[in-house]
DNA sequence: TCTATGGTAAACCTAACGGTATACCTTTAA
DNA sequence: TTAAAGGTATACCGTTAGGTTTACCATAGA
């Protein structure tokens, strides 16, 4: 089997399980195992299980934010509605039986320091999804595109919260219904 | 030295130790070396390692509700204020130089499946917190005092996250704008 | 005064950790 | 055809994990 597709096999699976179970109680041992490769071919890839766990943030950070650009566009078409829209893909993301949370927020915990590499690659993650949401504010005319951004953001991290800590499911739509009154403030 | 003494000892450093690098990351004897105890001394007062942290969480959550409900009174009278002021109590958390984001939100991260003791702890301390709110919303006068907790009860867990993963120290400041306007909406 | 009680240090247990080394096998391309 | 590249299994390394055991010491209540 070709090189770089070991490489996805292992990032893969070491994704299941790092999200499932999180990054420290997740032995190598047992990604190998699950991925079906040896420890070599393990680290001929990645100098380092923190090396994997980077590779595996950056991968799910690309899958992720794909994702919800695509679910979001797919659902709403005029801006005002994608931004609202944004909080029904959450929703359907909460009732999926894998749902575990968010991984970069459960990395967070795990590597606390701010200036840990993986913490960094969390901040990214979360700022990407604000510039994606700031671009929607833009061209649905929000009067400070950045200030909603970061207002249905924290809206996001809130629901996505309740409903891996609390197992309330509901979050997103009520994380939706707030939403609505704040876009209807920066809209008219 | 009493025995009673010693629990406590073990208990404080652990929860330094667990708030700062994590469950799983802490081992025993880094717990047993800090608080300067033997391990005996530990597993004479613990079953097992797990047992110490569900102590560990029940402590945390007992002095983190104590400390929130007194700086919320302490800071304003009106339960409308009251509301609010727990924003303030908030912001003023984030920047500690100890903050390392919610203990319960880190260990629902670490222990994610919904039946885990530790996860079920994490859920009642947030259920907890939602009641005092709800409270403060019912002597506010509130036309539903339970849905508006859950909302700010939301926008506050939504500021913890942002504050810990993107480092902004301001998203107190922001949760208590967007706050104020349920509070308005809820009230009038 | 005696004896639990609960403390101590330190050796020890087994299992698992992250990571390396060895030896061999398969594919692929010059 | 051959040799490099990258795969495999497996044994091994030192360290650390959670947890137990042993032997001894200090205190306090009957």
């Amino acid at each position: 089997m070709a090189a770089a597709s070991k490489r996805e096999q292992i990032i893969d699976q070491a994704l299941k399980l790092f999200y499932q179970h999180g990054f420290n109680a997740t032995g190598v041992d047992k990604i190998i195992s699950e991925a079906r490769v040896s420890k070599k071919t393990l680290y001929n890839h990645f100098r380092s299980k923190n090396e994997l766990i980077l590779a595996v943030l950056r991968k799910r950070d690309e899958l992720f934010r794909n994702n919800m650009m695509r679910e979001t566009e797919r659902m709403a078409v005029q801006p005002r509605e994608r931004l609202l829209a944004l909080f029904d893909v959450m929703g359907n993301w909460f009732h999926e039986e894998t749902f575990s949370g968010c991984m970069f927020i459960n990395a967070s915990a795990e590597f606390s320091d701010l200036k840990d590499p993986c913490h960094i690659l969390c901040a990214e993650h979360k700022r990407l999804i604000c510039d994606y949401i700031e671009e929607l504010a833009k061209q649905a005319g929000a009067q400070d595109p950045l200030e909603l951004a970061k207002q249905l953001n924290l809206l996001i991290e809130g629901a996505i919260v309740n409903a891996h800590v609390e197992g309330d499911l509901e979050a997103g739509q009520r994380a939706k219904r707030m939403g609505e009154f704040l876009v209807d403030l920066a809209l008219k």
